[in-house]
DNA sequence: AAAAATTATTTGTATATACAAATAATACAT
DNA sequence: ATGTATTATTTGTATATACAAATAATTTTT
């Protein structure tokens, strides 16, 4: 079945909503090894390479408001894979060793999902389309 | 501040996700005087224009599930903009009188969206963008 | 230095979507 | 014709995310 038959189904919005909801699903896949939502995933890679950033520094990179990340946190919390320290308002992630002896699995993950969808798509258009993609994304920035 | 500034960040399934969250919130403005998120309007839309639609053929045609396009029923049917009616296993979805009036309307919010996006992307570059959108989801469609 | 404004984070609640199980009806096989 | 398989839809529950309000701390103004 083709994306997208109905004249309405030919937009922006929709495409873009589909696309992202069809990696989704590809990426949960490529994380299930290490019981990790995709995001959960990304955020703790961050936090390893970058250990005690911000909430707020990282709902911008990720860009994610900053209480998508405490929820996010929350959950690497539970499952022992961070730590937050709140020193006055601020608070500082970090993540735990039993992170960081993750990584390279985490990786790995990141790899297949990466060889996955370039098997497919091919690696230069799809980094052709990623790069679209992102621009686009800032050009929509209000 | 640019899309992504990590490296974790330059991948298909963040790109993908942060454009949809930025293009639905950019939806999501230009349906707010109909009352309807996106989703809604276009199924809602898809219901006028071929009334009697079974919710499975709808499901495929927005690329939803089945349980996402009962909830979307539902609250169209409490705002009284479309009704079903169950023969057997199968039901059919129609459009309401109100809901016909307001399609008018709804073509303008649809218009507002799609003249948004092309001042700031240019016409033929994000036709071109969503082309190889639907392109890409068709490929990774398992 | 006290009051006001700003900033960072969290919490309560809401939306969009999906998966899996339940339900119900039709079709198929014997 | 009866039992089995298939199909269509709905329901219960879960996940991802956001918005708005609450909280708490720092900075600025007076």
């Amino acid at each position: 079945m083709k994306t997208s038959e109905s004249k309405y189904c030919r937009c922006l919005y929709f495409t873009a909503n589909a696309l992202a909801r069809k990696t989704e699903k590809l990426a949960q896949q490529s994380w299930k090894k290490v019981d990790l939502s995709p995001s959960h995933a990304y955020l703790l890679m961050i936090v390893i390479e970058k250990p005690g950033e911000q909430p707020g520094a990282l709902a911008t990179e990720l860009q994610l408001t900053p209480s998508t990340i405490t929820r996010l946190i929350e959950k690497l919390e539970e499952k022992k894979l961070v730590i937050r320290t709140t020193t006055g308002k601020m608070a500082n992630v970090y993540p735990t060793p039993k992170a960081k002896e993750l990584m390279p699995v985490l990786q790995s993950c990141l790899y297949e999902f990466y060889t996955g969808y370039c098997d497919i798509l091919g690696k230069a258009e799809s980094a052709k389309l990623v790069q679209d993609m992102a621009l686009v994304a800032d050009k929509l920035t209000v």
